[in-house]
DNA sequence: ATTATCAATTGATCTAGATCAAAATAATTT
DNA sequence: AAATTATTTTGATCTAGATCAATTGATAAT
């Protein structure tokens, strides 16, 4: 790819996410204010039109084009790339365990991971999600809380944590991005506890499909992939979807099947949804009660 | 008060943080390598001996002591405190609203809020409890997404928004605390996320009063106050605390009468624990099942 | 093709917690 | 002190979702 091309994908980024009028992925508007042209801060607008000495790798990179390192100058994005190793991770494979001494942090290239806690008899909660270009890891602690699984085939950017934290002390830009996404980590967390608290079995799965219907919509976008929003192949098993849900297996495929039934939804080889009837999908899943 | 006092406050402080061995309050410990006495990046350490220009109003607050004001030099926190008022609210008193626009953002001096989300038709779960000094306001966005309201006499800082973001863009020793506060508070709903999925009503209950006990017994000695650690008020009625723990008053009410009728608790004039059997409590709230 | 393996569905119960209803206790007002 | 009001407790049911158990369907291996 030539010079034009990635000049085109960036712009090609800028619009996808013009239309979704939304920072990337999180899914939550970006204060106006803070991200206006007339910006001098430093800490700039989502995306911008670089020139062509950043690092080969990160070209298109989605946490380039949006992550923690949209804000980065190709400067600092070089030093950073010298720090990095790339991993890529199989399903189920452990990338950080609870309870361990924080040796590296990563940022999610590909695929999808899950953040989840357990409790000493056995039961287990997700947490939370990790998509592309999401950062994973506890910066100013030196111990996990829980534990980072892949979900699908995965590719990270792994940095060691002494010379990020020294890297990350000195740039200013970077700490004000990972706040940023920090603190629409915390929406979500706080979104999906009303969901964990308040919501019935129909609703938390009506909830999680339209949830994931978004997701991958918007990375296959970005990724340039087109992509029908109302077809996707669930990343998540029953047995995942039920940690995730605060439900069992089985609650979570009699669900399924209520939906199917009522011909909101359609199912093939057990993990390929297609949405036929996404409004009585979404009320159900903001309690219009039907 | 004269001079004097006002370091051996500062020193009292220190000490009982110390005891903990935790960022005061959160619980959570600090990231020993980002806060060593050799730190010479300006974010420093959580206190500090300070001389003794520093706005009156501010001398004996927690945020000062430990919040969101604990890295703000003398002449910072004298910028700030000029945008700043002082506002007091009685219990039930709505401070913020969900989908509205934010125009400012507060730290508790005294009291207790609570944070909800409701669902349109009504149902109600409460995500987070504020105490002092923590930090309300959800920086570089236009809207909340939550409900604040009083939940007793609550005394707060107050300060305008765009005053607020302008002193937060040039301060990033100010940024850098809020960071750490805000991940203080994701792991925080991390681990309420874990309660609200997987727990049983006996549990959540036993978990919400040890974690009521240390909260109100930290933020008693902060104040200088001398308290049990096993005799509170419960700050919440029967009523928040089933929205808080995803329940209903009833289900609450009965897990206090088990827990009496085992020996566990002692409550007087409905409002007053004392917690005769810690060890067992904390046995059920850990899921040793028993 | 034929097993073996694993995930998902479906069915039959069971139960924790919700719901509905009343009584008891505490706080507030007259 | 008596009366009113609000909160909490207790009791009697009901039900959503858990649990236990069997079947079906998909994928992989022989």
């Amino acid at each position: 790819m030539d010079n034009l091309n990635i000049v085109l994908y960036t712009k090609l980024c800028a619009i996808v996410l013009s239309l979704f009028g939304q920072d990337p992925y999180t899914g939550y508007e970006r204060d106006a204010e803070m991200s206006t042209p007339a910006d001098t801060s430093g800490y700039g607008s989502v995306l911008k039109t670089h020139t062509m000495e950043e690092p080969h790798e990160c070209r298109f990179c989605e946490a380039r084009a949006c992550g923690m390192c949209s804000d980065l100058s190709h400067d600092h994005l070089d030093r950073l790339r010298k720090m990095t190793r790339t991993r890529d991770y199989q399903p189920g494979d452990l990338l950080f365990s609870d309870d361990e001494p924080i040796e590296s942090y990563a940022t999610i290239k590909r695929g999808i991971v899950k953040l989840s806690k357990i409790l000493p008899d056995g039961r287990q909660q997700t947490i939370g999600l990790g998509f592309p270009p999401d950062f994973i890891g506890r910066t100013y602690k030196d111990r996990n809380t829980y534990f980072v699984n892949a979900v699908t085939d995965v590719t990270v950017c792994t940095f060691p944590r002494d010379s990020f934290n020294k890297f990350l002390k000195a740039t200013p830009s970077l700490e004000h991005r990972l706040f940023e996404l920090t603190l629409n980590e915390l929406d979500h967390a706080r979104d999906w506890m009303l969901m964990l608290g308040q919501m019935s079995a129909i609703e938390k799965v009506s909830t999680l499909l339209l949830s994931f219907s978004e997701k991958i919509h918007r990375a296959q976008l970005l990724q340039g992939i087109s992509s029908e929003e109302d077809q996707f192949e669930l990343p998540l098993t029953r047995s995942e979807m039920a940690d995730f849900l605060g439900l069992t297996i089985e609650t979570v495929s009699r669900q399924f099947s209520i939906l199917k039934k009522r011909g909101l939804i359609d199912i093939s080889r057990k993990r390929f949804i297609t949405i036929l009837d996404r409004a009585t999908l979404k009320a159900i899943s903001e309690q219009e009660s039907l």
